[in-house]
DNA sequence: AAGCCCCCTTAACAATTTGATAATCTTATA
DNA sequence: TATAAGATTATCAAATTGTTAAGGGGGCTT
């Protein structure tokens, strides 16, 4: 899945549940920060900023419902995916929930696949294409709805990575992209490569294009020129 | 909004529930009407004629699987759109709900936000233009209307799943579609599959048609072209 | 109602592709 | 020319998709 590097707060005060659901979310590849208690999932929300947060409505110190309506209050939370933890039959906090502009509830209990699934589906209903153009320099024409490249009309299949690298580098073509705007960029700012790794992809890109368009900046970085 | 005028019929048996969507439904600029029970609601759907009906699926007199079967055995509401309302763990009625012809379902509880955005989205999903008509590429014709497929004037029948997906893919040639775009367009945002699903409709596809006419995008998803 | 067939989904495993790294050359430039 | 930065290449691990078979359900026929 396409899910790498999301990160998930989860706030239960039952470790075993924090555990077995964090173990599995994980396996999945998604990155997961754990709370014990709502104090703690507002403070570990504000420090990480999780593209999901999973809030158990009764835990210690401050209840999901109260943690939610402090987050929701906040602009950086506004558009957060915020879901509950509800026992099977607690039609109460359902009321209260949908007062707080909770996006779902998820019920208790729950086994870790449908759990790991659900999470999926969340995800999955707010991951839209953005919106791309195609780019037209020159011989090339680069067309992002089809993730493929074209020199003089002829078809040139690049992998995501080498792709994505060269949308990047000719969203601007003359600019000079600095390694570290690449990694940022591309690899995101949290994954770690080694200092060829962008090399070497800029060289298969090269390589397929056949002809020379992205220039070498030594010491600073790669430009996209024609 | 284009949305002014739209019909709502509304049916739950519980008026706290009742209230609040009808009051947000309105908000967005939605007429909302509103049933208690299943006959109520069959009555007041004959009265009014909206546009979506929403019925709750356990309800007194009549359930709203009782409800839709009857609705949607009257020419006039043949093409009404039906969405059913369902607790979050009652898979069952999902499924024989979609079987009675039901559009989608929503899952209670809902937050009146999300309840309104999946309102409108139910109605941007109809007012796209249907794929009524044929897809003509090269040799092969696809034929809404009749869930065919032809190759060189050969009629070949794929299964409902396989046909939409074909038919989704092929609506824009060249262009890639995200699995997660596929995910919600073919089995809508909440439904749960497997990441294995997608792949072996794919591959029946490419097998009943012989023809190689669906490309994959590694680590992206898949296009048609031919 | 029993039997049969088709559709959808999943699991399990195979096959393939991609991405990252190490090791070794080249080359620009101070 | 010495040196650091980048280019190349081969290689391996990880990610992703392909394939096959099996099972559950529903509907249809007998």
């Amino acid at each position: 899945m396409a899910t790498a590097g999301k990160k998930i707060l989860i706030a239960d005060d039952e470790p075993d549940i924090l555990e077995i659901i964090s173990y599995n979310l994980q396996l999945s590849g998604y990155q997961v920060i754990t709370a014990k208690d709502g104090d703690q999932a507002i403070q570990k929300a504000k420090e990480f900023h999780p593209d999901l947060i999973i809030l158990d409505i009764m835990m210690p110190k401050k209840s999901g419902i109260e943690a939610c309506k402090i987050l929701r209050s906040q602009p950086e939370f506004e558009k957060t995916l915020i879901v509950f933890l509800t026992a099977l039959n607690d039609e109460l906090s359902h009321v209260k929930g949908l007062e707080l502009g909770a996006d779902d509830f998820i019920t208790k209990p729950i086994s870790p696949k449908v759990m790991v699934s659900k999470v999926n589906s969340f995800f999955r209903r707010i991951n839209k294409p953005e919106p791309t153009k195609t780019i037209d320099v020159g011989p090339l024409r680069i067309e992002p709805e089809e993730y493929m490249v074209y020199y003089n009309h002829e078809p040139i299949s690049l992998a995501k990575k080498e792709f994505e690298l060269l949308v990047y580098l000719a969203s601007k073509p003359g600019r000079v992209f600095l390694r570290n705007e690449i990694l940022n960029q591309i690899w995101g700012s949290e994954v770690i490569v080694g200092d060829r790794t962008i090399d070497v992809h800029i060289r298969k890109i090269r390589q397929k294009l056949g002809i020379d368009c992205i220039t070498t900046v030594k010491g600073v970085g790669y430009k996209f020129e024609v």
